[in-house]
RNA sequence: GCAGGGAUGGCAGAGCGGUCAAAUGCUCCAGACUGUAAAUCUGGCGUCGCGAGACUACGGGGGUUCGAGUCCCUCUCCCUGCA
């Protein structure tokens, strides 16, 4: 089901899936609703996208996986052909509680209960809960419910985030086992086609934590091991800290070692086009980000060096909404190959994009998403126009 | 012609003697966003200055007052009734 090699130093994986190949290292951009928002099915594979992610929680609410199941599957309702990966919907859960904290928002053993801000519905969603409903969404990569923890926090705080989600990988991989009738013996079968499932390994800046953390998955058995809660603020915050030898560098480096070199290892929430050519250093194979998308709605624009207005180490930022692009009349990036929009000049995707009209935003979110795959391309010397 | 109402920063619109360089919204300028509850959020926005601060400002002109977008007179323009 999973195949590895490398070439020139760097992981390159094959994971077989039940719509089709993954190769890594790949990035997925995020689906929320069931939909990268402002492009279409056919807009990511004509940018060269392969997988996306889906989040479970949100899929529930906004479609219903009931509704899903009767109409067939998530792959039949979108028209997507390739893997999908299902969010657990841990990570949304822990980003609501944390900005509406109430006492009908919390998280106990059982699972995540919380208050629908938009309907006023209860909700609850607990591992076995999460499991069912990407059953249900009939998604090619699952992820197991866990309990993120972001913010660096007293040992006890991570203490008991690790040894909840643990507990609760336990508990998701049983009912994953039940709803598609399969044995233990089954899941080891590499002959058997079937979801894979992803554990995601906690412990916020703590080594040790992220050790017990990884150790308690890996006895359990997953197919995926992702590295989960990365510390955006505070002291080790790896957006502030993301340079060669630093805390979080040497951090995801470290856990990337603890997981078996046969089994897939995804970094949630990477990241930036610097962040992600380190993780793919450093051994991760799968990664996802709000980044390119998010950003694109809102003018920021990845390019290659040399073409923005701000620079990092691997890529210029092109602020399109800026004043400096009033007349400018070249395309978006200069050096991207097969822009989807070679004629469209700067300056009229400034306007587009000041106008929030649907098609700049639209035009912005292949541009970035394009120069997501490019940029990974550029890194494993592939091809930088997709087959 | 008579009576009444009104003119405030790019626009809309507060303000009713001092705490007004002037609320608020929009526009505009800059920025942020990392397993998306984000078409969201944060700054800035009279002129000069990095800054403390200085200067010029609430239709024009003239008064009252220690002090005036704020009160009085007058002019210009706009709106509403009556002729």
């Amino acid at each position: 089901m999973v195949r590895i090699e490398e070439v020139n130093n760097i992981r390159r994986a094959t994971i077989d899936t039940p719509h089709g190949q993954i190769n890594t290292p790949t990035f997925m951009p995020d689906a929320t609703y069931g939909t990268v928002q402002e492009v279409s099915m056919q807009d990511l594979r004509d940018v060269g996208i392969n997988e996306f992610v889906t989040t479970t929680l949100h899929i529930e609410q906004a479609i219903g996986s009931e509704y899903l199941k009767e109409y067939g599957s998530m792959h039949k309702f979108t028209g997507w052909d390739r893997p999908i990966l299902t969010d657990s919907g841990g990570f949304q859960v822990y980003s609501l509680i944390h900005r509406n904290s109430s006492k009908h928002n919390q998280i106990t053993e059982a699972g995540c209960s919380f208050i629908d801000y938009k309907t006023g519905n209860y909700n609850f969603l607990s591992p076995e809960r999460s499991q069912y409903i990407q059953h249900l969404i009939g998604s090619d990569i699952r992820v197991v419910l866990d309990e993120p923890l972001i913010e660096d926090d007293s040992i006890s705080k991570i203490r008991q985030s690790v040894e909840r989600t643990t507990r609760w990988a336990q508990r998701s991989k049983k009912a994953f086992l039940e709803f598609n009738q399969l044995s233990e013996a089954d899941f080891n079968n590499p002959e058997i086609k079937r979801p894979l499932l992803c554990a995601v390994i906690q412990g916020a800046s703590s080594f040790e934590y992220r050790k017990i953390s990884a150790e308690g998955l890996i006895d359990i058995g997953f197919d995926i091991y992702g590295f989960g809660g990365m510390p955006l603020r505070g002291k080790y915050s790896w957006k502030e800290d993301g340079k060669a030898g630093s805390f979080y560098h040497e951090l995801t480096s470290y856990v990337a070692e603890l997981i078996p070199k046969d089994k897939i290892r995804y970094a949630l929430g990477v990241g930036n086009p610097d962040n992600l050519k380190f993780a793919i250093e450093s051994g991760w194979d799968l990664f996802d980000t709000v980044l390119p998308t998010r950003n694109a709605r809102h003018g920021y624009l990845y390019v290659n060096s040399g073409e923005g207005d701000a620079s990092y180490d691997n890529f210029d930022v092109m602020h399109i909404k800026s004043e400096r692009y009033k007349f400018d009349e070249r395309q978006i990036d200069t050096k991207l190959v097969n822009p989807a929009y070679p004629k469209l000049s700067r300056a009229y995707l400034r306007h587009l994009i000041r106008m929030k009209s649907g098609s700049g935003t639209r035009v912005a979110t292949m541009h970035n998403l394009q120069f997501y795959t490019q940029f990974l391309n550029g890194l494993l010397n592939r091809s930088p126009i997709p087959a």
